[in-house]
Formats: structure tokens, C-alpha cells, sequence
DNA sequence: CAGTGAGCGAGCTTCCGCTTGACTT
């Protein structure tokens, strides 16, 4: 009798290919990586080869021991992790620790590496009658990628420890994350805001049936670009505009095609629920990973835009049903990753079944469904048409010439705008308007505005920008912004914006000063160059770790001995202490942010850091409720008066209404 | 429901990427 095992990574996976596979096949999952390096040593041999050292983790060693008696007896072994670096890299690990770990001497484990690209009946079937062996020169490529990121974290975050503060940690990725938040938070402390004017002119046709009135914008003067930079030059041109003659000088109309978005990825997935649900990424991927379990999507760490071919027919099917002809494009549509550094190992994240429109779940899977249903139909949908106007008005007045503007747009075809409550575009209509016509003036709207710096990232435009830059993989970006927050490298401000704290800022100060080049955001890329030759066999992982490795270590060694440790800059406030009439200055701790006096250590003095929740304490009136956090991280809300107002809470207290009778009837009536 | 920081310098901290539960207040 012959015996087949199945080893995958994710048990939800399994469970998948169960159903096509049959009662012939047992399904294991891996649960990810089974071999690490070790986290307590630096577990690579810099003499001899790059030689890594791989332990079993001890959460995962239970799991693994379970696995390795699973095999005992099996005839055909079947490695079926994910088609990529690291899912080759998991499947030989996986085969390493079989090896070791059997009891029984039998011969070496009669293996077969199966790869498929989407979990479908006939791409599964498809894989297990072609097997292949394990690519040695992909798990090399794997195997650099790893032992790289050791070399640097593992020699960095010590130097941190040394010359910035204990406990700091640098990396490939976590540290030009850091980098991205450090510098838009320069330049907008560089920033210098600067004053022009936005100036308005309200107008109408003088046709007697069709007085239709519009408004059109000051767009030039005398020919070049209306720069109107204080109130003199803005009375200036209002006072010319309001005595001008008014006449239509060019009316341009065309048809654009608005094409619809490609389905989503974990990164854009990511974006999307924090601009339209305002969910941290965090979030976003607990939702989705509950939605998967429970079959409703597919994989949610992807950066692949693919589709699985039946998946695209069965969405073309549900438009033509549902919407009609008219809104299914002649051919389906197929989108390309634009990354090059894109491992592809999964489908885009789409409904597993496009006629479900909505799901039972909770409030929170119901949204996020929705919102991947949607891209994933309106991906197939036809484009929607859109006549655009542009309205040019002259207006001459004294000697000056001055020229407006006006655009229109209007909606011809909706097309895939038709999925969505509200098209992404407003609709702007202008009257029917003939080159020369004549206008009149109606009215004028000067308006005083100030440029704005760049706005800081949010955890969702952050990882916009590491993806674009090919840094960490889906499975990262979540957890990396976590870490920077762990080390008290960032913090949320207002708005769910981030900021970097003194600490971040010294870190990426002293990171740079020596390390620029590694910290450069095409290291990455380079990096991936390098291991895409060793995985296409044309270099091997030794010298190519040595290139790097020598300048690297020599420089850290360098570093280490003549550097000067880094002064972290401290935050002073307009606080002043009641104990001794020092200021008080921010600090960090193990529970964050507090304020303490700076006459410390003579003054030991502390305080809650009033965090602008706004409300009095509900208890003594005259303290601020603050957050804070127990020992174990839990948020709750307090009186900025502690010790002496006891008040706590776990949760936000509300303002008291002032009359709750009224608010009784309202809810009534 | 509630402490934190500096330096003294014990002993420890740290990377990226692949995956789920198991622990309470």
C-alpha cells in the first residue's frame, strides 16, 4: 500500500487541497519557516564559507517532532510550499530536519518538490504530475537573503546599543522605514509656507432663455502663469477684473477613458481600508486573515495582480448577468505586477466566489469584503467615459490681460463606476459655451491661501512607499512598522499620522553618518540583482557575501572604536515643576511618554503627559484625562492628577450631556 | 487599573520572512 504525504505551509491551504487530492493524501502544514538562525548568537561563520548555523525554534519544535513521526512509513513525500525564495527555502529546511530527525535508517527520504502558482483543481492535479526536484541555487539565493539580514542587524543594533541608547535595533528594512518617516518630517520642519491667492470670478451668458452662471479661475495674466503672491497684487487684479469686458476664447471637449484599478495586493489592500475604513494595517490583516480562514477570500499576503483564468470568467459572468453587456469589456482584462522585485507566489486578493456579494461575518469582515468584492469587479468592468471641457476666458481691462479658466466633466458611460455608491469622480457641468461670446460679471471671490508642507505618512502611505521601493515582502510590512513603534522610533500623532521621536531621529542621524550606503533605497534592489544571479546559478552565495562582508565589518569595527556616542535631543515643554519651578522635560519610558522635571536627579518629580483627549476628569473636575498604559500594555484612561484623584477607567469617558431627558425623546420621536 | 529618567556598568537587548494560536486583565 503506498502512502502519500503532503507538506504546505498554512493549514488553510491543506484543508484546500484535501478537497482535490482525495483520501490517498495526508496534508501537513509547516506553519511557515521550521529553521532559523538562532536568535541568541550571531549563528554565521564569517570564516569559513558564510557556513549558517539553523536551529528549530522552540515554540515550532512540538509541531516539527509531529511532523517528522508523520512521515514514518510514507512512500511518496511531497514538498508543496509556495513557488518562490522562501518557499523553496521552507521545503528544504523541511527535508534537512526530516533527514536528521529520522529514527528509521532507511534510505534518504524519497522526496518530490510540487509547485502550482493559484490553488485550483487544475493547476493542483496539473503540479503533482510534474514534480521536480528542490532548486539549490533558488534556496542558496534564500539562504544569502537571510544570513545578509543577520550581518547587518546583528552587528548594527549593537552598535546602537554602544553609541545611541540600549535596546535600539537597525535593519535592511526597518531602518529606511525609519529613514522615509525621519526625513518628510525634516522637510517639513524646513518647510516655509508661502502666501498666494486663489481668485474667483463668478460669471453668466447673456443669452435671454439661458442665463446659465458658472465660475471660472485667474489663470494667467499678460500670458504667463497668474502668480498672485500678496493682497496688493490680488486688489490689484480683483479691481482690474471687476471692470473687464468678458469673452469666451477657447472651448475644448474630449472623450477619457477612466480605466478601473487592478485587484488588490497586500499592500494596496492595505491603503485602501485606511482610506476608506481608516483601518491600520494591522487591522486590515487580522480581518483578511479571518476572512481566508473562512474561505471567502484568497490569500491576503500576495504582490502579485494575477488572476486565476477561471476566476476572471466567472467575474465576466456575474457583469453580464448582473450589469449587462454593455459593461463587460470584449476581452478580459489582465494586469501586470510593476515591481520587478515581485515574487508572485499567489493570486491577487479576490472573493473565491464573485456571485457572493456579501458575506455574515462581523461588521468589520463585512466592510473589508466588500471592498475586495468590489475591486475585484469593477477590475473587469468596462471603463467609464468621461467628457471633459476646458473653458478659456479673456478679460481685458486697462492694460493688463488677464485669462480663466473653467473645467467641466461630465459622466457619458458610467461603466465600472456603476459598482460603487459614488462615482470616483464629481461631476462638474458647464453650460454649452461658443468660442467669442460675450459674459457678464456677476460677482468676484478673492481668497488668501498658504501652501502646506508635505504631509507626514500614515502606516498604510508608508508602506506605499517601502513596496515601491521593492523593500520587505507582504508579510513584513505590517510587522516592521510595529517594531519601529516597539522601539519608541515613531509615534501616531493626531490623525493617525506618525512622526519620529528624538530617538528615531539620532538613530537615523547615526545610521547615516556611517552607513549611508546601506541604508540607500536602491540597497535593496542591488541586493536582489545579487540574488537573482545566484539563484539563476551564475554566482554562488560565498563570494558574493564576502564582497559585502569585508568593507561592512571593517567599517564596523572602525565605527565602534572612533565614533562619539550620540546625544538623543530632549523635548522641552512650557510645564513647570510644583516642586522645585524647574521646567519639565519629556521622557521615555518602559510605559512611554511622561513628562519628569529637568532638575533630576536633585528633583524627582513627575507627571502625566496630558494627551489632548480634552475632557476634564469627571471625578475632580480640574485634572485632564490622559491615556495610559498598565504593565502589560493595555490602555486605559486616567486623571493627570494621580496620585491624589484616583479616577480610572478602561474606557474613553464620554462628555456628560446636558440634558439626557431630550435626548430620550429625540431617540423617540 | 498607576511605573517610568542619569550613571554606576551586572546581564540582556538585535535582523527578515514564513506561519498560527495561547496566554490574561
Amino acid at each position: 500500500m503506498s502512502k502519500n504525504l503532503v507538506i504546505v505551509e498554512s493549514p488553510t491551504k491543506a484543508r484546500t487541497l484535501t478537497q482535490y487530492l482525495g483520501s490517498d493524501y495526508q496534508i501537513l502544514a509547516s506553519m511557515g519557516h521550521v529553521r532559523d538562525l538562532p536568535k541568541g548568537e550571531f549563528g554565521v561563520d564569517v570564516d569559513h564559507n558564510f557556513e549558517p548555523k539553523y536551529v528549530i525554534p522552540k515554540n515550532k519544535m512540538k509541531m516539527v517532532n509531529q511532523l517528522v513521526k508523520s512521515t514514518e512509513g510514507v512512500t511518496n513525500l511531497y514538498l508543496a510550499t509556495d513557488p518562490d525564495r522562501e518557499g523553496e527555502a521552507i521545503a528544504w529546511n523541511l527535508l534537512k530536519v526530516i533527514e536528521q530527525k529520522s529514527k528509521a535508517k532507511m534510505a534518504r527520504q524519497k522526496y518530490q518538490r510540487v509547485v502550482f502558482h493559484e490553488i485550483t483543481k487544475d493547476a493542483v492535479l496539473d503540479a503533482f504530475s510534474h514534480p521536480r526536484d528542490l532548486d539549490q541555487n533558488l534556496v542558496e539565493a534564500q539562504q544569502a537573503r537571510r544570513i545578509l539580514d543577520r550581518l547587518v542587524g546583528y552587528k548594527l543594533s549593537p552598535l546602537l546599543w554602544k553609541k545611541v541608547k540600549s535596546k535600539l535595533s537597525a535593519g535592511r528594512v526597518q531602518s529606511v522605514a525609519l529613514r522615509l518617516v525621519v526625513e518628510r518630517e525634516r522637510e517639513i520642519e524646513a518647510f516655509k509656507s508661502e502666501e498666494y491667492w486663489v481668485i474667483e470670478v463668478e460669471v453668466s451668458r447673456q443669452q435671454p432663455e439661458a442665463r446659465d452662471q458658472f465660475v471660472i479661475t485667474l489663470a494667467k495674466i499678460n500670458g504667463k502663469k497668474a502668480e498672485v503672491k500678496n493682497q496688493k497684487e490680488a486688489d490689484q487684479a480683483v479691481s482690474d477684473l471687476k471692470v473687464s469686458d468678458y469673452s469666451v476664447s477657447s472651448v475644448e471637449s474630449k472623450e477619457v477613458k477612466k480605466y478601473p484599478n487592478p485587484p488588490f495586493t497586500t499592500s494596496t489592500l492595505q491603503q485602501r481600508a485606511a482610506n476608506v475604513l481608516g483601518f491600520v494595517p494591522k487591522r486590515t490583516m487580522s480581518v483578511a486573515q479571518s476572512l481566508y480562514e473562512n474561505g471567502l477570500i484568497t490569500y491576503m499576503r500576495t504582490d502579485s495582480v494575477n488572476l486565476s483564468p477561471q476566476a476572471v470568467s466567472a467575474t465576466r459572468k456575474f457583469i453580464e448577468e448582473n450589469y449587462g453587456r454593455n459593461y463587460l469589456p470584449e476581452k478580459p482584462r489582465a494586469y501586470k505586477v510593476k515591481s520587478r522585485l515581485a515574487q508572485e507566489a499567489h493570486e491577487a486578493i479576490r472573493p473565491t466566489n464573485v456571485s457572493r456579494q456579501s458575506i455574515d461575518g462581523s461588521p468589520d469582515e463585512k466592510k473589508l469584503y466588500d471592498l475586495i468584492w468590489k475591486r475585484m469587479v469593477v477590475c473587469q468592468m468596462a471603463e467609464a467615459v468621461v467628457n471633459e471641457t476646458a473653458v478659456e476666458v479673456e478679460a481685458s481691462a486697462t492694460s493688463q490681460k488677464y485669462l480663466l479658466r473653467a473645467t467641466g466633466q461630465q459622466i457619458k458611460f458610467d461603466g465600472w463606476y456603476k459598482v460603487y455608491e459614488k462615482a470616483p469622480i464629481t461631476e462638474q457641468v458647464l453650460p454649452t459655451l461658443v468660442k467669442g461670446e460675450a459674459l457678464d460679471f456677476k460677482n468676484i471671490n478673492p481668497q488668501q491661501k498658504f501652501t502646506e508642507p508635505p504631509a507626514r505618512y500614515t502606516e498604510a502611505t508608508l508602506i506605499r512607499d517601502l513596496e515601491k521601493n521593492g523593500i520587505g515582502r507582504p508579510s513584513t510590512y505590517a510587522p516592521t512598522i510595529s517594531t519601529l513603534y516597539d522601539r519608541l522610533y515613531i509615534e501616531k500623532m493626531e490623525g493617525k499620522k506618525i512622526a519620529p521621536t528624538p530617538i528615531g531621529k539620532t538613530t537615523i542621524d547615526f545610521l547615516m553618518k556611517y552607513f549611508s550606503d546601506i541604508f540607500d533605497y536602491s540597497f535593496t534592489a542591488e541586493m536582489e540583482d545579487d540574488l537573482d544571479s545566484i539563484a539563476q546559478g551564475k554566482a554562488e552565495m560565498p563570494p558574493t557575501m564576502k564582497k559585502f562582508w569585508g568593507p561592512f565589518e571593517a567599517k564596523v569595527e572602525k565605527v565602534a572604536e572612533e565614533a562619539d556616542k550620540m546625544k538623543v535631543e530632549v523635548e522641552t515643554t512650557d510645564e513647570i515643576c510644583d516642586k522645585c519651578g524647574k521646567p519639565m522635560v519629556v521622557r521615555y519610558g518602559r510605559f512611554g511618554k511622561f513628562l519628569a522635571c529637568s532638575g533630576f536627579p536633585d528633583c524627582k518629580n513627575t507627571k502625566a503627559l496630558n494627551e489632548e483627549t480634552g475632557m476634564k476628569c469627571p471625578d475632580c473636575k480640574t485634572g485632564d484625562v490622559v491615556t495610559r498604559r498598565t504593565k502589560r500594555g493595555k490602555t486605559f484612561w486616567g486623571c493627570s492628577n494621580w496620585p491624589k484623584c484616583k479616577f480610572a477607567s478602561w474606557t474613553k469617558p464620554k462628555l456628560e450631556v446636558s440634558k439626557p431627558e431630550e435626548k430620550g425623546q429625540t431617540l423617540q420621536g
